[in-house]
RNA sequence: GCCCACGUAGCUCAGGCGGUAGAGCAUCUCCUUGGUAAGGAGAAGGUCCCCGGUUCGAAUCCGGGCGUGGGCUCCA
């Protein structure tokens, strides 16, 4: 059931204490600043805690946070009980209107029906709420003001923006201090931060804002990457194709993207000739167009076109995000082109395809969201049938696959419904990685066709999927999944071959070419410094093996090799090279910490 | 785009209530040739994000930009 300010009642004992802590933060904040109004203070799940929106009249800073907090501390000692009453309708509104707390009638004129208005008392605190609440605010013991952002009235960028205080509260100190390490650990694995310590990628301000460069051992990542996904995918039947980032701009009107998705595209090229070309946001047209190379035969269905093609999407300052969330990125693309009778099958396949990439990357934690269109008539391209139709073949798909899912109202792309496959990041923060979509409305528009049995012209259905999602955000992905220590097939260097003194040189030499004529990537460490700094050096770049090698190994011909878990090997060259190619070809993943 | 914070050497950070800056690591040179997570010495390195303003003088104060981070909104 829904609260009153859109967010769910809940009856979990730690939701509700994060609640009646939203509350206490308002009680302190209404003594601290006469005058203010406060707006909706729910408790949050994602990331641990509560908010409460304010409009101060005037800017506030978070260094006035910690005045803020004291008073809670204060108020919470004093042991003030939670009170609730329901108020006949006008003596709810009259209270409301006495503080001046226009955003509580709003709520009420909108959200409230009959005659009952539920409120909560804490001291003079008065709040528009379902509750429930903890007795007293001395049951709010472990908590936290974090930091301040501004957020729309309503989600509404329209309307007023208020100023957001957000906080985490638990039942224990002990908790509290606990949640606050694992944010300072989430910290340590951010990709941004290991991105720059491991030399992976780089953002300039001569480049631009959303536009990373990948460097040396992010490009090697991302070339392993793609070729373990192209591989895949040609053994599944995709056919890839190569096709350039720009196009008329004709081209994404009659795809629909120049109206609906106007907002994400860069403004077009134009020529002295009046040439219009449009730096593509999306591949679908392109493949469009390859499918339209030949007249296609039911023969041919499912024609599965696949590409990691460039996208450029003009995404707004404040949303951009490391390699998260940029303005140029490689998507995982595909396009199928199937009859309706293949559907099914083919969003299943893709479904499985996405699921086995997750295997062997180790995305090991992720949930389904259906995301579907909502009443605004004029986002969304097509009938309401074919909408149904689409929403209930994804459903259809993932409920015969056994899988549970969400619904994401509204989330839908202007074409048709979506599955995404949400996964979170070192900081628990939800994003889409992978996506499966049915289109019904592009092969309309581009009047698609194939000739079936009985040779009537008839036109097939579309799947857009992103199996693996873009380059980009899976690189972001993985940075923070393994902090770095990347399994042996994906890492950068995967050997570092440390000569004990130059005595050895050659040796390593050889060593190292040998695991190089095996395609093993392998770097010797010939500076004139000591083993244990070496070893330090390459544990520090959280290289899979270092293989040292002296005297005792030139004598031998082994190496004696240790890896990130600092277990240590003493094996022929052979033996290693065996073992290492055989790690690297299974696509192996490191034992877990 | 909007709100809050931040922007000092390649990196991580000190410092500076207005008198053109410092450490550690990294880099370079030399010494050292050492068996499993930092050997020693020296050198070099900065228009203190940018542009204006105030001032005898701005890295420091003020204004405006740009960028980064966290949110809002949105999304692969």
């Amino acid at each position: 059931m829904a609260g009153y300010g859109d967010h769910e009642v809940s009856d979990d004992p730690l939701q509700i204490l994060r609640h009646s802590t939203a509350h206490l933060l308002a009680a302190a904040v209404t003594e601290l600043y006469p005058g203010v109004k406060y707006a909706i203070g729910p408790a949050i799940k994602e990331p641990p805690g509560f908010y409460y929106d304010f409009d101060f009249g005037k800017q506030v800073s978070d260094a006035e946070l910690p005045a803020i907090e004291s008073r809670m501390r204060r108020l919470a000692n004093a042991d003030i009980p939670y009170v609730h009453e329901v108020l006949p309708r006008e003596q709810a509104i009259e209270e409301f209107r006495k503080r001046g707390q226009d955003y509580k009638l709003e709520l009420i004129a909108d959200k409230v029906s009959g005659d009952g208005v539920s409120v909560y008392r804490t001291g003079d605190f008065l709040d528009l709420c379902l509750g429930p609440h903890v007795r007293s605010t001395r049951d709010i013991k472990a908590f936290k003001l974090q930091r301040i952002s501004g957020a729309y009235w309503r989600g509404d960028e329209k309307r007023p923006q208020l100023t957001r205080i957000y906080g985490t509260a638990w039942q224990t100190q002990r908790e509290l201090d606990d949640y606050l390490k694992f944010l300072e650990e989430a910290e340590k694995r951010d990709h941004k931060k290991l991105g720059k310590d491991l030399k992976l990628f780089t953002v300039d301000d001569r480049v631009g804002p959303g536009l990373p460069l990948w460097l040396p051992d992010g490009a090697t990542i991302r070339r392993e990457l793609e070729r373990f996904i192209v591989d895949e995918e040609l053994m599944r039947g995709y056919l890839h194709v190569r096709t350039p980032d720009v196009a008329r701009l004709d081209l994404y009107r009659q795809s629909g993207h120049a109206q609906l998705y106007a907002e994400y595209m860069y403004p077009p090229m134009r020529f002295e000739d009046g040439e219009e070309l449009e730096l593509r946001p999306v591949n679908c047209p392109h493949h469009i167009v390859v499918y339209q190379t030949e007249l296609r035969s039911y023969r041919d269905l499912p024609l599965r076109i696949a590409e990691i093609g460039n996208n450029w999407r003009y995404e707004r300052s404040g949303t951009l995000a490391g390699m998260n969330r940029v303005r140029a990125f490689a998507l995982n693309d595909a396009h199928i082109f199937c009859t309706p009778e293949q559907l099914m099958d083919e969003v299943k396949g893709a479904i499985d395809l996405a699921l086995y990439f997750s295997k062997v990357l180790g995305i090991d934690e992720f949930s389904y969201r259906l995301s579907t269109r909502d009443d605004v008539k004029d986002k969304w391209l097509g009938t309401e049938e074919q909408w149904e139709e689409a929403q209930a073949a994804l459903a259809e798909a993932l409920e015969s696959m056994g899988q549970t899912y969400e619904v994401g109202k509204g989330e839908a792309a202007f074409y048709g419904p979506k599955i995404d496959f949400q996964v979170r990041d070192a900081h628990r923060r939800e994003f889409t990685n992978s996506t499966v979509q049915v289109d019904f409305q592009l092969p309309q528009r581009f009047e698609l066709e194939y000739v079936a049995e009985d040779g009537a012209r008839k036109r097939p259905v579309m799947v857009h999927r992103g199996a693996a999602g873009s380059m980009e955000r899976l690189f972001s992905y993985l940075i923070e999944r393994y902090a770095g220590a990347f399994p042996t097939w994906l890492h950068p260097t995967q050997v570092v071959v440390t000569p004990i003194a130059d005595a050895h040189n050659e040796y390593a030499q050889e060593v190292a070419a040998r695991l190089r004529a095996s395609r093993v990537r392998v770097e010797v460490d010939r500076r004139s410094e000591r083993l244990d700094r070496k070893i330090r050096d390459a544990k520090l770049k959280k290289v899979p093996y270092v293989a040292v090698v002296g005297g005792k190994e030139v004598e031998s011909g082994h190496v004696n090799a240790q890896n990130r878990a600092g277990e240590k090997v003493d094996m022929a060259l052979e033996s290693f090279v065996e073992m290492l190619t055989a790690e690297i070809a299974e696509r192996r993943r490191p034992p877990q910490r």
